[in-house]
DNA sequence: TATTAGAATGACACCGTTGTCAATGCACGG
DNA sequence: CCGTGCATTGACAACGGTGTCATTCTAATA
C-alpha cells in the first residue's frame, strides 16, 4: 500500500479498485489520519483555500449571511475560509499582497470592492479566480451573483404606492455599491410607471449605516412639504429614519410610512417592525462560493451573471395614507 | 547568499549581520518574495495561523467586535485568523478534528465553549495552546481574559437604584455563560448592599437573543405589581424588552426604565437609545491573541486570567422614578 | 602573533504530500 | 495460449522552506 494510493483515495481520483479505496478508507477512520495541508498545498501548488474579502466599516449582519453562506460550501468542499477585513477603498496591492501571503486559491469579493476595476484587472493579470457579489454592472469577463435590486425596489415603491402614498422619500446608500444605483432606479422607475414625477428634494445621500440615515431623514422631516413615507437604502439607515421620527415626536406608522431593504435582523429590532426587502443572502454567497470552486477546479470554463429574486416583506412600518 | 540566510532573515533569527540583512531585505522587496506559508509549515511543523471558535448562533456584533481585536493583532504578527463557526455545544470531538485538519498552531475559544471541561481536558491533552475569553470560572490551568461583568453589573443597578427605582427586573442571559451568572450576581450583591430583598419573580430567564428577551418582558410586564425597571443581560435583549413595552403601550423611559448590556451598535439603534454597560470588547481580543501567541511562541510559561473594567453608558432608556 | 570562543554563514537532509512516469495486473480478442 | 490495451499501483523526484550541524569569519584574549 503505498503512500501515493491513499493520495488517490484522499483526492477520490479514479482508477481505484474499490476494494482497495475501501481499506485505505478504513485505515484512516482507525488512524485518525489527517492529510497535512501544507504538504498537499507544497506539493500540489493549491492550498484549498479561499478568501472573503470585504470593506470595513460595513454592516455585520450582511457579512455574517455572506459568511453563512460561503463557509457551508467551503465545509461540504473541503476548503478553508480565510476572512480579510480590508480598509475601505483597498488599494489592489493590498489585495494582491494578502493573495501573495496566504496563497488562496481564489477570493469572494464582495460589493464594492469588485466594481473597481484597478482590482478586478489585478486579479486578472494574475490569474485569480474570483468571484463578485452585488455588483454595479456586470462584466462578463468574470464571474458575478447578486440580488434583483432592481426588482425589488421597484416592488417596495409598488407596495408605497398601493398604500396611497404620492410623496415618497428615497435615501440612497452608498455611492460606490452598485446596489445603490440599482434601488434608487427600481423606485424611480416605479413611480415613472405611475405617472409620478420625481421630486429631487425626496431623493438624499445616504451611506447604509444608522447614522447617515438618520441625518438624511432629520434633513426630508424638515422640508416644508413632508413626504408621507420614507424608504431607506437599507435597514440600518431606516432605523436611524425611525429614530429621527421619534426625535420629531411623529408617530409611526401614521404619520410617517418607513421602509428598509436587506431584512437585516434590525428590521424586527425596530418598533414598529420594519417592512423591507428580504434579499436571500446566504444563497447568493454560496451559490458564488459554488461558482468559484467550479472555476479553481477547472470545471467551468465560460463566466456567467446569476440573479435572485428579491422577497417584499411587509411589516407594521408602513401603513395606508390616512387624511 | 544562501536560502537559510533568507530564512533567518524572514524568521527575524538572532546572529544576521545587519549589512547581510539589510541585502536581502532589499532584495526580498525588489522580487516581491512572499514565503510560502506551505513550505514553512512544512518545515517548521507549524502553520502561523490560529483559529477563533464561536458558537453560532451569537450576537454577531460581538463577534465582529471580537473579530476585530484578533485580526488586528494576528495582522502585525504576520498570523493568519481562521473564523470557525460550530454549533451550539459542539462536541469536543469537533474542535479537535478542526484543529487537527487545519493545524492551527492555537485558538481562541469564546463564551461559552471555553467552559466546557471535555474541551478545555482535549485540547490541553493534545497539548495545543488555547486562550479562553469571557471564562465562567477562571481555571488557573489555561489562560483568560474577560470583562468584569460583576462590577458593571453593579454598576448598572447602583445607577437604577439612584434614580429612586426599587422594583427592578432581571433578564438573565443564556445559561452556558459564565457571564450570565457573574451579571446576576453583580445585580443582587447591589440590591443586597442597599438592603432590598431579592424578589425572585422579577428574576427571569432569557437566551442573549432579541426574542427572549421579548417574551421575558412580556412575563414581567404582565405581573400585579410591574416592575419600574428591567435590566436586561444584554442589548439584543433590551430591544426586545422595548418592544414588548411599546405593545403593551408603555411609554419609555417614563413608564419603565429599560437598561442593556455590551454597548452593541443595536444601543443606538432602539428608542430611546439604551443605558447600558461596555466592555471593551476589541481589546479583551487583542489581548486573548497576544498571550496566545506569546505561549505559542514560547514566550511564556505561566498562565494568568486578565480582567477588564467594563462602563457605565448612561443614555434616555433610564429616567428618574415619577409619581 | 597565535589561540580561541562565539558570531555568521552554508550544506544538506527532511517535512508529507502530489505529479510523472514506469511497472504490473487483468480482461479480452484472435 | 499469447498479445494488446487499459486499469491499477508504485517508485521517485519535486515542492520551498526549516532544523541541525559543520564550516568559516571575526575579534578579543593570552
Amino acid at each position: 500500500m503505498s503512500i501515493k494510493t491513499v493520495s488517490r483515495v484522499v483526492n477520490r481520483e479514479a482508477n481505484v479498485r474499490p476494494e482497495t479505496r475501501a481499506r485505505v478508507e478504513s485505515a484512516i477512520r482507525d488512524l485518525d489520519f489527517e492529510p497535512n495541508p501544507a504538504a498537499r498545498g507544497l506539493a500540489g501548488r493549491r492550498t484549498f483555500s479561499i478568501g472573503l474579502l470585504y470593506e470595513i466599516p460595513h454592516e455585520f449582519s450582511y457579512i455574517q449571511q455572506l459568511l453563512e453562506g460561503v463557509f457551508a460550501v467551503c465545509e461540504t468542499h473541503g476548503y478553508t475560509l480565510l476572512l480579510r477585513p480590508v480598509s475601505e477603498e483597498p488599494a489592489a496591492a493590498d489585495i494582491v499582497r494578502f493573495i501573495a501571503q496566504t496563497r488562496v486559491d481564489g477570493v469572494v469579493l464582495t460589493a464594492p470592492i469588485g466594481d473597481r476595476r484597478e482590482i478586478t484587472d489585478a486579479l486578472r493579470t494574475r490569474n485569480t479566480p474570483f468571484v463578485q457579489i452585488s455588483p454595479g454592472i456586470a462584466d462578463a469577463r468574470w464571474t458575478s451573483v447578486g440580488p434583483d435590486d432592481f426588482a425589488g425596489s421597484r416592488a417596495l415603491t409598488e407596495h408605497l404606492l398601493g398604500l396611497g402614498h404620492r410623496r415618497i422619500a428615497f435615501i440612497k446608500g452608498d455611492p460606490r455599491h452598485g446596489a445603490t444605483e440599482q434601488r434608487l432606479s427600481g423606485h424611480t422607475e416605479s413611480l415613472r410607471e405611475h405617472a409620478i414625477g420625481v421630486d429631487p428634494a425626496l431623493i438624499v445621500p445616504g451611506r447604509f449605516d444608522f447614522e447617515s440615515g438618520k441625518i438624511a431623514a432629520q434633513r426630508l422631516l424638515a422640508l416644508r412639504e413632508r413626504p408621507t413615507a420614507i424608504i431607506a437604502s437599507n435597514d440600518d439607515m431606516a432605523a436611524g429614519v425611525i429614530v429621527a421620527a421619534r426625535e420629531a415626536g411623529i408617530a409611526l406608522p401614521d404619520g410617517l410610512s418607513v421602509a428598509g431593504f436587506d431584512d437585516s435582523p434590525t428590521a424586527l429590532h425596530t418598533w414598529p417592525p420594519l417592512t423591507t426587502v428580504r434579499q436571500p443572502t446566504a444563497d447568493i454567497a454560496s451559490l458564488a462560493a459554488v461558482l468559484l470552486l467550479e472555476w479553481i477546479r477547472g470545471d467551468r470554463r465560460s463566466h456567467t451573471r446569476e440573479t435572485f429574486d428579491c422577497r417584499l416583506i411587509v411589516r407594521q412600518s408602513t401603513a395606508a395614507l390616512t387624511g
